[in-house]
DNA sequence: GCGACAG
DNA sequence: ATCTTGTCGC
């Protein structure tokens, strides 16, 4: 798929929040109202200072691969709380370019409007893809909450002060669950709704597990 | 000032 | 994120 190019990367964490402020204001929470056909994974790993970001695309009826793509790229931004995009980004735009099917919405590793400035990984990538995206989170950055029933699909709300900005989700019965938020182009219930459809008995749903699995290189198929 | 802190 | 095998529990 053909990517807008955005902003510069190579900036201070200044820049970076100057940056996030600015996109802020674009991150949409509208309820998502489309087919959902195609749903895509995307995770990155980095080994020996270099960045691989895989997205997997998968059938959503059937949660069975139709496209894969890969990119390698050398780490050019520190690991910074609050920064995680523009540490990810990079290699993920590289990847969606390799990509051949066009996805209708995407699951990230990471959050999306639960951040400090509602900018997180899965928001700010929405924007620039102009896509759908939903941030599943494998533990806390922000917020607080109850914990969820130990059942499989119970979850709390994730508060900031007075602010809902996601949900805890157990996606398996006695495993650890996820932090959900918005990400762009969708509301939280259907975000919700679109992640635990995505669950095939994993604590991750089935796109962001398996492009784990791709960018670490131990993907079957 | 102190502790927390996505991946 | 990454270093890493077996092991305990549902």
């Amino acid at each position: 798929m053909k990517v807008r190019v955005p902003h510069r990367w190579d900036v201070s964490t200044t820049e970076a929040k100057a940056i996030q402020e600015q996109l802020r204001s674009q991150v949409s929470q509208k309820k998502f109202r489309g087919k959902v056909r195609h749903v895509a994974g995307v995770d990155v790993s980095v080994k020996n200072n270099r960045s691989i970001a895989a997205v997997v695309v998968l059938r959503f009826a059937d949660l069975e691969i139709v496209d894969v793509a890969r990119a390698e790229l050398p780490v050019k931004f520190p690991y910074v709380p609050g920064y995680l995009s523009f540490r990810e980004i990079p290699v993920i735009l590289a990847a969606m370019e390799r990509l051949v099917a066009s996805p209708d919405l995407f699951l990230i590793d990471g959050q999306g409007i639960a951040h400090p400035r509602r900018v997180g990984l899965a928001s700010h990538l929405g924007v620039l893809l102009d896509k759908p995206t939903i941030g599943c989170a494998k533990s806390r950055f922000i917020g607080t909450h109850e914990e969820p029933d130990a059942k499989a699909g119970c979850y709390t709300d994730l508060f900031d002060r007075d602010e809902l900005i996601g949900a805890v989700l157990r996606m398996r019965t006695n495993v650890k669950p996820l932090y959900i938020s918005v990400g762009h182009k969708i509301d939280l219930p259907t975000a919700l709704d679109i992640v635990l459809d995505c669950c095939a008995g994993y604590r991750l749903p089935e796109p962001t597990r398996l492009a784990h699995q791709a960018a670490g290189g131990t993907l079957r198929m």
